[in-house]
DNA sequence: TCTATGCTTCGATTAGGATCGAACTATGAA
DNA sequence: TTCATAGTTCGATCCTAATCGAAGCATAGA
């Protein structure tokens, strides 16, 4: 009778309907402060707090902390599966929410982050190879795995030389429009740096765009495509 | 802010100790009375009652009259996919429930969820079948192979019955024990009664358990072994 | 250093709902 | 009919936890 996992801790956390909307706000993958869930579910930012922490206990989210600000997002994929799952049982329809609008559409699709790349390209690389086993994330180390290796080497990049430098040879930043993970540290600055050797990506002088040439694009899609 | 499905509501139905004990009984996908939930859920009759009417409400059961009884069962394989994703992330955060005894390791081993096999066993039919090429899993979506079908029908299930059915005819579902996949849907159904008509395989009447055969063992292994 | 901002902790209040006793309804058996 | 069993409804109690004000930390910027 008491056998199994405590499924009704989990379901509990779910059920509050502050919490609920928190959740659903992560459910568009992006990355949230702790203000910013306070508005979306309609309390006070104490209140938030509270909840966080406690979903944070449970395991559902998983937080970071950058500068004074805590962003929170869904601790992995199988969370939001059961979320998923949960709005299926509640609607059978119901669905996402829309998107943020592009303000400024160059710098959302692509652009430098301090030396690496950013924007909607950015956080796509990183999806896929973390996707294709190429990289690993275990909590809050990301390392590179041997097929991930083998690609980089591929590439032309001097796997050795990188690992000699005292930086991290890989680290997850958070930007600020797309508010999820991309691939900073030295691998980071050193796959953008190819990229623009190989002539795919060439960086705009003034501002933080980069604009991939239509081979670029193409070769781009080929390693990291979301297709 | 309010728009898109009412996930906490479902989650809170579920979120109650008492109610997510009962769901966790009929995950065996037996039909029980309010009595037998009563006693499931250590509540007594009046507040089971109470709350079976909300879950029942809240779209998550089948309530059928038989004479002065009343049974309940799960609405649907959608209630027993989220209940096992929940568990699954139950498991995950490590809040698995008391005491671990001699019924906790038969369940890892094999058990029903909800119609089909889970567990140990679970995992090692559905990965056997991917890897014999019975099986084939294209990004979401699970179908049977000619090869497959032929194992299936050789076993003596009738699959044009099986695909009559407005229900999926296989589907993958994440285990709670074992974090991997295993065969859901009709046919998943279809191969657990089959083991248990050729006895290869017994529901305990109780509990979730399923217990093999020698001779079940025997037949399991040679069809799905992984040596 | 000082100030502004983002977040956390503490304490008191309050509302919702889980629970059970008791009474009531429905079905089956004698 | 009368009795027994299964389940529902009602009312009162009690307890958990959501909520927010206020104060306390921590970080960034000047």
């Amino acid at each position: 009778m008491k056998e199994g996992p405590d499924i009704a801790r989990i379901a509990a956390l779910i059920g509050d309907p502050a919490r609920a909307n928190m959740l659903t706000a992560l459910m568009s993958g992006k990355a949230l402060t702790v203000s910013e869930l306070a508005e979306e579910a309609g309390i006070t930012i104490q209140t938030a707090s509270s909840h966080l922490s406690k979903l944070d206990e449970g395991g559902l989210l998983r937080p970071r902390k950058q500068g004074r600000h805590k962003y929170f997002s869904l601790a992995s994929d199988q969370v939001a599966h059961v979320l998923e799952g949960l709005m299926g049982l509640a609607a059978g329809a119901g669905h996402l929410r829309r998107r943020t609008g592009p303000k400024d559409a160059e710098l959302r699709q692509a652009r430098v982050c301090y030396n690496h790349l950013a924007g909607d390209m950015g956080t796509q690389m990183f999806d896929s190879l973390i996707a294709g086993g190429h990289l690993r994330l275990d909590g809050e180390d990301l390392s590179l795995t041997e097929t991930g290796a083998g690609l980089v080497t591929g590439l032309g990049i001097d796997l050795g030389a990188l690992q000699k430098g005292q930086a991290a040879l890989c680290r997850e930043c958070l930007d600020w429009s797309e508010r999820r993970s991309h691939l900073a540290g030295s691998l980071g600055r050193a796959l953008l740096s190819r990229f623009e050797e190989l002539s795919w990506a060439r960086r705009d002088q003034k501002t933080r765009v980069v604009s991939f040439s239509p081979n670029g694009v193409t070769e781009f899609e080929r390693l990291f495509g979301s297709g």
